[in-house]
Order: C-alpha cells, then structure tokens, then sequence
DNA sequence: TCCATGACACTAG
DNA sequence: CCTAGTGCCATGG
C-alpha cells in the first residue's frame, strides 16, 4: 500500500477537544496541532494535556515513532529545561529557527517560547 | 520475571 | 545556573 495508515498526518488546526476514547497516540496528536507556530512545549506539558499526566516518556517515545512526512509539528516539542533531546537535533534546530526561535547557548527560552495554553 | 533503556520531570545542593 | 539523584512508565531482551 502506497499511504499508511495515519489520518491525522494532515490534520488543522480546528480540532476538537481532546477525546479520551481515543487512543494516546492520537491524543498527543492533537495536542501537538494546538501548538503555535513559534511556541514551544514540553514533553510533560503535552502529556498533561493529552490526559495522562507522568507519561512524558510515553510522549517523547511516540514522537519518535512518528511517520516520516508527517506535518505534525513535532519540533515544537522539547524537554523542561529548554533543551532539544531528539536523536536527530539539527533537524528539529533547524525547524525551531525557521519559526522564528532562537536558542541561546542550546537552550529554549520557556520565558519567551513556552505555549500557555 | 528481572533488568536495562529512553525525544522526561522534579528537587536538592 | 548547573549537576546528580530519584521517580516514572512503557518496551524489549
């Protein structure tokens, strides 16, 4: 098969509340399409969000799952001390200057970046 | 089943 | 502000 099974690779913005029937991938999924362009959040923000507060390993271990391709902004994503934890850094770094971000000595500003809900 | 690992968080010093 | 130690929880050998 040519597409995988992903439905929400293209998902907007709009969407609705986070539903708790469905499954945690997709409750992250959604979470992260709350995101702005040109905020940040944490592994354990995202999570807490998501409904399931002290799974911020589980959030960081289905980012890495994440099909490739996908539009989900997962960059926007680092751990609490503003630092990028990704395996592949320069990628997300990369992505995080294109919106505007700047890191100073390796480090998210959670100050000025941080999403507030 | 025990143990090690991981895109984490929090606190103490 | 930074590092270590500890807590957490899902996975995989």
């Amino acid at each position: 098969m040519a597409q995988p099974d992903w439905d929400l690779e293209t998902v907007s913005g709009d969407m609705s509340p986070i539903d708790e029937n469905k499954k945690p991938e997709t409750r992250v999924y959604q979470v992260l399409n709350q995101i702005p362009r040109g905020k940040v959040a944490s592994y354990g923000q995202v999570a807490a969000l998501a409904g399931m507060p002290s799974h911020s390993r589980l959030v960081g271990r289905i980012l890495s799952n994440l099909p490739r391709g996908t539009r989900l902004p997962w960059h926007r994503v680092i751990n609490s001390q503003g630092r990028i934890t990704n395996p592949d850094p320069a990628r997300q770094l990369a992505r995080l200057e294109e919106e505007g971000i700047t890191l100073i000595d390796g480090r998210v500003s959670l100050k000025t970046y941080g999403w507030q809900p």
